[in-house]
DNA sequence: GACTTTCTAAAACAATCATTTTAATATTGT
DNA sequence: ACAATATTAAAATGATTGTTTTAGAAAGTC
């Protein structure tokens, strides 16, 4: 009963993605989405409905695909030696003369231009990644390789808003220079 | 010789910074300039010339009125006192219920949108602040306030990143309680 | 009061925006 | 082959974008 996609959903999402975390949801227009994916107009709003829920699947894309390495790394390895794997793996995308930040920060100052449901990913993206931060530090503790005396949910979140700004300080093309030394610092804050 | 201005350049400059420092400078349009400043379209382009040379007005304005006196902590204590200050008035900022971070923060992850002498303003903002703590930091050393193993041109561009990131995380609205114990999580590098 | 300059209101501009519609074409199951 | 369904190309929609123009009114200098 009737003919099947000919473009591939995942393919359309993958460029649609790359576009908003370039360009910003502003200024990137369906047009050229429509232009970059090949899809036509009509298919496109057929499949995604509008320009906020492309731009909400883009974000769960986002995170599925792009962001799954760094959060399998807390996962993989949920203690002291993730967290540090995890602030490195940030750190290198930083310092890479082409980095674009990160899709979902990018639009954390400006919410005022997304819909509430994206903005909500938004936020469940860094409560998220700021509970495994939480849940390595509580066992780092138990290892013996955090002081007793630390709380983990204030270095939890003390990480995580490091972690925002080694993102957006990072688009500053002349201070790539000096974040790995950065690195060094923020993690100072864990040893006793 | 002619009629003078009625309208004041320093409060229309004023108004058209709020908006692009709530809205973001791509979601203000000039319509909405001209609506909220009362100035009429022409008078705005015969005394701005476009949309980027407002903006860039705009960003001069933002430093030199609104920043300012957080500017003038650093160079009215040059010294560990100083740099405490200046981070707390930045976390006192960042807890407030209406909080929109910073103008020139905001479009950082956004340099796509505007000019590139825009990009170079807010470039050049980050750098005089980093600077300022530098120098501070400097001052503290000699002091005897700060330990004198520590580089402070490292832990200038350390807190400078933690500022950007209490900005950026500051704009999770749900994520404010944590904000105090951050500030104090990151001037513990500062000590021994 | 003539002259000059600068303001203002409002319309006009072409380009772009997100989105819908129209109409034709391709592919499937029966 | 037929009917059902999906995809397509392309035009049309109406709103909004940044910007310019036109025409006239207000306030200075001489």
């Amino acid at each position: 009963m009737g003919r099947n996609r000919k473009y591939d959903r995942w393919d359309v999402l993958g460029e649609a993605t790359n576009l908003f975390w370039q360009q910003g949801y502003r200024a990137t227009s369906m047009a050229d989405i429509v232009r970059v994916t090949g899809l036509n107009t009509a298919s496109m709003y057929k499949e995604f409905g509008d320009k906020d829920g492309l731009f909400e699947e883009a974000l769960q894309y986002y995170r599925e695909q792009v962001m799954a390495p760094r959060f399998k790394i807390l996962t993989d390895d949920p203690n002291l030696k993730g967290v540090e794997a995890f602030l490195k793996s940030v750190v290198d995308g930083a310092i890479k003369e082409t980095y674009r930040g990160c899709l979902m920060m990018n639009h954390l100052a400006q919410k005022h231009s997304i819909s509430a449901a994206a903005v909500k990913m938004i936020d469940d993206f860094t409560a998220a990644m700021e509970g495994l931060l939480e849940t390595a530090l509580r066992n780092a503790q138990a290892d013996g390789d955090l002081p007793a005396e630390k709380d983990p949910t204030a270095l939890a979140s003390y990480i995580m808003c490091c972690v925002h700004g080694v993102v957006l300080y990072g688009r500053h093309q002349d201070k790539k220079s000096g974040i790995p030394r950065i690195y060094d610092t923020i993690l100072q804050v864990l040893r006793a």
